[in-house]
DNA sequence: TCTGTTTTTTACCATTTGGTCAAGGCACGA
DNA sequence: TCGTGCCTTGACCAAATGGTAAAAAACAGA
C-alpha cells in the first residue's frame, strides 16, 4: 500500500483511475462536509460519486484513507491565498486583497471550508500534523512580515496573530455558518453586500492614524 | 411521552429525576459538542454520566430527544447577551459590552459554542425551528435598534446584520476553533490578548467619525 | 484471438450502535 | 413486615456500517 491512502501504487496512475479518485474525493467532499467524519457513510460517497461501495475500496484504502486523502490534497489550495500575502502588493492592498480572496473562497467553495471547519470543531484529529508541518510555519512567517509592517508604521498597529484569526474567523463564517445566515438575512445581494461589510470593517482598521 | 424529549410526565419531577437529567444532559453536552450528533454515541454519554445506557433511556426518549433537549435547554442562555442588547447602556458602551459579553462566553463555555456550530455546520437540521421562532424575531429586533443608532449618528455607519454576525464569528471562533489556535498561538495571556484585540477591532468601527 | 492484468460486482462478515424487555433492587408508607 | 411504585440493570435484538473475498467482466497487448 502507498503512503497517500492509495491500495494502488501512486506512480503511473491511468486515465480511468485519475478519473476514478477524482470522482471518489468529490464525492466526499459533498459528504464529509455536510455530515462530518464520522457522520459521514461509504454507502453515501459510493452513491454520490457513482459507484459501488467495494470499488471505492479498490481506490482507497478505508474511509479514514480518503478523509485523510482529501485533506491532503486541499490543504494546499486552501493556504494558497495566506501563502501569496504581500507578495506584490504594498502593505494596506496586500492584506485587502487577502481579505477579499478568502471571502470569495468562502463563496466558491463553501464546501472546502466546512470540511475544514468540521475537522478542526472536533480537534483536528486527523489534521494535526498538517496544522503544526504545513500551517504553522507559513502563519509564523505573515505574521512576522505583518509585524514588520506595523514596526515601519506601513499599518495600524494591530495583533498580527489575532488579526489573522479573525480575517479566518469573519470570512469562513459566511461559509460555516450558511444555514444560520440563510435563516436570518436575505438572499439577494447577500455577497455584495459581505463585500461591501468586510471593507467596511477591515479597511479602516489598517489606516496607521490611531496609533 | 412528553413533548419535552422526556419518557417522564414533566409535571412534579423527583429530586433525583432532576439530578439524573441534568447529569445526563451535563455529560451530553461533552459529547455532542466534541464529536457533533453523529460523532456521539449513547454509550460515550452514560458512561460520563456514570450511569447505564438503559437508564438514560429511562429518563429520554433516545439520542435525538437529548440532543434537542439539549439544544432547547441552552438556547436561551447563549442568546442572553443579544437579549440583553441595549437595555441599560448607551449605543457604543452597549455594543462592547455585548461583544465582551460573548468573547466571556467563548472562554467559559467552550462546549456550548461548539454544540452550536456542529449543529449549525452540518445545516442545523435540528434546530431550523429553534432558530426560526426564537433567534429570528430577537435578530430582526436587535438589527432595527442598531439601524436607529446608525441613522441618529450615535454610532458610525454599519451594516447591522452583518455587523451582528462578525461579532458572532469573532468572538465564537475562539471557541470553535481552539484546536487550531493552541497549534498556531502561545497560550499564556491568550485571553488577555483576545480581549485586547477585539477592542482594537470593534470599538474604532463604532465612532462616528468616518461617515 | 488468446492471455494476463486491471476494474467492477455480488455475496458476505464482524462490529458498532440505538434501542427494548423483563427482572431485580430500593425507598417508603401502612 | 409487607407491598407498591419508582429506579436500575444485564441480556438481548435489529439495523447500519466499515470492510473482505472471490469471481465475473472489461481491457490491453501479442
Amino acid at each position: 500500500m502507498a503512503a497517500d491512502g492509495t491500495a494502488l501504487p501512486a506512480k503511473g496512475r491511468s486515465r480511468i483511475q485519475e478519473r476514478n479518485r477524482t470522482r471518489i474525493l468529490d464525492a466526499a467532499l459533498d459528504v464529509f462536509s455536510a455530515h462530518g467524519f464520522r457522520g459521514a457513510t461509504l454507502d453515501q460517497i459510493a452513491e454520490r460519486a457513482g459507484m459501488s461501495k467495494p470499488n471505492i475500496l479498490y481506490y482507497f484504502d478505508g474511509k479514514e484513507a480518503i478523509h485523510v486523502a482529501l485533506l491532503g490534497a486541499l490543504m494546499e489550495t486552501w493556504i494558497a491565498p495566506l501563502r501569496a500575502l504581500g507578495q506584490t502588493a504594498e502593505p494596506k492592498a496586500a492584506l485587502m486583497d487577502y481579505i477579499h480572496a478568502k471571502l470569495e473562497m468562502s463563496r466558491t467553495m463553501p464546501r472546502e471550508s466546512r470540511l475544514f471547519a468540521n475537522e478542526i470543531l472536533q480537534g483536528a484529529p486527523r489534521m494535526g500534523p498538517h496544522l503544526e508541518s504545513e500551517l504553522k510555519p507559513l502563519f509564523d512567517e505573515k505574521c512576522a512580515l505583518i509585524r514588520g509592517w506595523v514596526s515601519t508604521r506601513r499599518i495600524a498597529p494591530i495583533d498580527a496573530e489575532h488579526f489573522l484569526m479573525t480575517i479566518w474567523a469573519v470570512t469562513q463564517h459566511y461559509a460555516d455558518f450558511e444555514a444560520q445566515i440563510d435563516t436570518l438575512v436575505p438572499r439577494d445581494a447577500h455577497w455584495a453586500r459581505a463585500r461591501r461589510h468586510v471593507d467596511a470593517v477591515f479597511a479602516p482598521m489598517l489606516e496607521p492614524g490611531a496609533d
